[in-house]
DNA sequence: GCGGTCCATCTTGTATTCAAGACTGAATAC
DNA sequence: GTATTCAGTCTTGAATACAAGATGGACCGC
């Protein structure tokens, strides 16, 4: 059976073209064209245009006809619909998985890396920002429902911009870390009532935070993300 | 402003591979060129690759590599989580359409639509699926929350092929007729908890009719649905 | 100096060409 | 007769070529 090898060209300039976005090196309102990406990455236009037309309809990137392309600004609005849309999908995967009679194995391993004293916890915000999207995502993937669990996915990708931003402040990792603990003790032990209310209130804390960040901010921790590697601080 | 002034030829051929899939002319399984769909359509393999990837990712194709495209079979168990996941969204949207303070246009719109007597009612199988489905779109965007309308409004597309078999039996015509009525006049009388037992079930009950159909079924719709144009039986 | 017009350049959208390898079927060894 | 090999055809993925028109700047009139 034929099977593709390697990742198509397209797929790794889309993963490279969204990874700039996401470490500010793309600011929303750039503008650039075919041409110049596909020569920036050694490719022909063709893969380029792929990857833009797929990062177009995911809401990151604007076309004009026959007139170059631009990363589209934070649209503030539509990250808060988005964190509401994910509350109510995680919220109804946790009840789920409360009533379900089944198998809670994804919830136990969880437990391994969640509920771990003070002294043994991640600080690192990159890494404990990763953590917790993983953290979601089984959680949800747990419930069973795959399009729910792709929906969740496609949310989650979304709002990781600024979800990083969340973990800078150190009383929120740790916040973090509570709350994910108190939660899977939750889900194990069936209640369903409180784990939902908890989960609710977990993500909405989330998104207060997130209402918070202004453009100001934003641009402050492109600064931070970006300093590992100033030479690509593209402007 | 550029501004793109007809669809693009990629985005034709988009509509209209996947109005064929929906047609049944693209039974599953069918196995398929890039190039031979370009002869057909009388333009070059390029649109055409942008619209089958489209499509790929929407999950309705497969392409094995250098080996040729394929449509992929119904798959029910999908068909049942994207019902359940309608579910969901409808039942928190017409819940916050009754609990939120604001304006019900919309719902007053609806209501020309639905609440009529049964004499006037439509019967057209095709036309009242299209009816049904504006009917929760139009819910569902009033509920204020885009990305909410966006992710419903995907499940919408990708249900519709076996939506639409629902209506080919008349009892359900009625039904829906009734039960929207129904909803519209709990919606605007706030009553929150009625109005989202009665999506719910309401949903639930097409999420069972779509369980009865079997490949059989299908078969017999595909007849019934293209004898307008039997000679595009593709087989 | 200022506003408008026109032309060269640039950009996307589409078509065509090229490359690598998967599949098919006939020929061959046994 | 059956399995295997090998070459030719076919298919996708990527690169290149072409078409239509949007953009921007120089030039002109005043």
């Amino acid at each position: 059976m034929a099977q593709q090898i390697a990742n198509s060209l397209a797929e790794q300039i889309y993963a490279r073209v969204k990874g700039e976005i996401f470490d500010f090196q793309l600011l929303p309102g750039t503008r650039f064209t075919e041409t110049e990406l596909a020569e920036r990455y050694g490719v022909s236009r063709t893969p380029v245009r792929d990857a833009l037309y797929r990062l177009k309809r995911e809401g990151f990137l604007e076309v004009a006809f026959r007139s170059g392309w631009n990363v589209l600004p934070f649209d503030f609005v539509r990250l808060d619909e988005l964190y509401s849309l994910r509350t109510l999908l995680e919220v109804a995967a946790v009840e789920h998985l409360c009533q379900a009679s089944g198998k809670l194995d994804a919830i136990e391993q969880l437990r391994g890396i969640w509920c771990r004293p003070v002294a043994k916890r991640e600080s690192d915000a990159r890494l404990v920002a990763e953590l917790d999207e993983q953290f979601h995502q089984r959680l949800v993937e747990a419930a069973g429902n795959r399009e729910l669990a792709r929906v969740h996915a496609e949310i989650t990708e979304k709002i990781r911009v600024v979800r990083r931003l969340d973990f800078l402040v150190e009383k929120r990792v740790d916040a973090t870390y509570e709350e994910h603990g108190k939660l899977l003790r939750l889900i194990l032990g069936r209640k369903t009532t409180e784990a939902a209310i908890l989960v609710r209130s977990h993500i909405t804390q989330s998104q207060k935070e997130v209402r918070k960040i202004t453009l100001h901010m934003l641009h402050e921790a492109r600064e931070v993300l970006t300093r590992r590697d100033p030479k690509r601080a593209a402007g």
